[in-house]
DNA sequence: CTGAAAGCGCTTACAG
DNA sequence: CTGAAAGCGCTTACAG
């Protein structure tokens, strides 16, 4: 079988406390033996079981990542895999590992975590989206197990959370509309289940109604719809009597949809309708009409959310519990219309 | 603390053995132990610790993957993503969990694969991407580790392996445009360390070949070129005195920066040029002109990879140790050119 | 059908 | 600076 600090030991002529005291470089330990102990470690191809180091000392050394159910990730893809970029870089520096997680169904999702939390086989966990009233969060919360959410909780506000200031976001991203001249503005907005989506819908409201501007709720989709789907979305939009000059879309790739679902109907952007949408993905900008998008950090986020999880689970202080990526609109073609269909 | 099974003996009034039993399901404990142990479980939440479980199973139930260095990936995030969907969705049915890790540097990357390996934290690993002489490869190969191959392995063919016939599939990208009549075939290729943009420009080669047309140096571009350098690399082609009428693209991706450098140059495709690419992403059909690309399973690859290393791992027998998934080309707008621009 | 005992590979007070 | 011993929480022959 594999090499074993008993073994080490043995061939060292040491004891295997001594061994161990070598590979977690104990102060105490001459410089000779372990000198001696480490080049037979090399010598024999030593590797320190970590299942075993695991259990007596109590901790992991691996993070979680719960994945969202495909449903409420299905137009998102390149954000998860920007955000896990960014989690996963951060804790493999300080050393941890990964544990990828995902739940199928509602019912098996809190068997999943509980799995994972009292077998003790994770430090802490990552939830990579927050919806609204979410079981894992409160149990977790219960628990007092290590979690950082990539979002926020409304109902347990003073959790480790990172996130955008969505609100705001979706307000810019509204006003940059407004300050054109654009009145009759709408939205089309992600899963409703997700605070994002309602936090993004809230901006968006407020916006118009500080410069009391109509709020129409035949101008605000829902956004169950696909990318497929863009085509019939905006032959509803477009066909109604009065319809939007601009629309805040929930998402860059629900904005390909919309941008084409647009160019089948025959109008174009941004002289017919103007687009601004979320995330600002590698591709926005290769759109046939650059696509305006409000960056979000998105690596950012992830990197951060690893960084401040590590921090919690390795007792060390902390100075924010919450804590706010800066976004930024990046202003393309697709929003920048010319006077025509303003007003 | 938290629960054990010796809290649970105790109570329950048996010994450590027989709970371990119940938990396990043995066969040869009687119904009212078995029930009685399992009412004290759930009361007092018992939770194996997964960790112990492992120590003297030597089995983790975990399999690793192993993320590809972001040079690599980079314009491959759709395709990665979807991937790791069908692994992640197959492991988690067989019941295992899957750890990520990442490599920053070619010189750390063996060690990282060293310390999972040896150190048994994970009983099987899945590479996502194979390069051109893979010292991973080698290493796994040589410790008799578990291990499946998304792709192939030049040096060592009768690896485990999932991928698909790239060759065949360039090929017929190719020859979709040879059987509409193009004779000036252009290739714009991937990551040149990668076994795959290699294959699939060989299947290009092969077309031409076969077909006893021009393959210049010039219409090949070596895929370097991001998805922002679309613009360059299209104004080198489309300067040339004799350009190409058609190109085969290595990825979705690189199409869409191929396809906005040609608009933004004044080209119209697929009038003036045509285009077929590689992994059919959801936005392919999206783009101003909707990109025919060849579809390559990426679900069923991440899927049928981590089924076959599942049985590997677990001592099932394996019909076969190199799988290949069906592609389709899936013809759209890009491909199908008027006749004016050919021959 | 069940229990006592040994052991998985490590760490860490305790003692010297 | 180093070693002997106990223990982390589980499993599994062996014996009954």
């Amino acid at each position: 079988m594999s090499v074993t600090i008993k073994d080490i030991a043995r061939i060292a002529g040491v004891s295997p406390s001594t061994v161990s005291r070598v590979v977690s470089n104990h102060p105490r330990i001459s410089k000779e033996t372990s000198r001696r102990v480490k080049e037979i470690m090399a010598e024999m191809d030593y590797h320190p079981n970590i299942m075993a180091k695991s259990l007596v000392s109590k901790t992991t050394k691996t993070l979680g990542i719960l994945l969202p159910r495909p449903a409420e990730e299905l137009f998102q893809n390149f954000f998860f895999g920007e955000l896990i970029r960014g989690i996963v870089t951060q804790a493999a520096r300080a050393g941890y590992d990964m544990l990828l997680t995902t739940v199928t169904s509602e019912t098996t999702e809190l068997e999943t975590i509980t799995r994972l939390v009292m077998g003790r086989r994770i430090d802490g966990i990552l939830l990579l989206s927050s919806r609204t009233s979410d079981p894992i969060v409160g149990f977790l919360q219960e628990h007092q197990f290590p979690f950082v959410l990539i979002g926020r909780s409304d109902e347990f506000p003073d959790v480790l959370s990172i996130d955008n200031n969505n609100i705001q976001a979706a307000y810019d991203a509204t006003n940059h509309f407004i300050a054109q001249g654009h009145t009759r503005i709408g939205f089309i907005s992600g899963p409703p289940n997700l605070v994002v989506s309602q936090d993004r819908l809230h901006g968006y409201r407020k916006a118009l109604k500080e410069h009391r501007l109509d709020i129409r709720p035949e101008w605000i989709m829902e956004g169950d719809l696909l990318q497929e789907s863009g085509f019939r979305a905006m032959s509803f939009f477009m066909s109604l009597p009065e319809r939007p000059t601009a629309l805040v879309v929930f998402d860059d790739l629900l904005a390909f949809g919309v941008l084409r679902g647009l160019t089948e109907l025959g109008y174009s952007v941004p002289a017919d309708i103007c687009l601004v949408s979320f995330n600002n993905i590698p591709l926005s900008e290769l759109a046939s009409t650059p696509i305006s998008s409000i960056d979000i950090g998105t690596y950012q986020l992830g990197y951060t959310a690893s960084q401040s999880l590590l921090r919690v689970v390795q007792d060390e202080p902390l100075n924010q519990k919450q804590i706010i990526i800066p976004h930024r609109l990046i202003v393309r073609e697709s929003s920048i219309s010319p006077t025509a269909n303003r007003g």
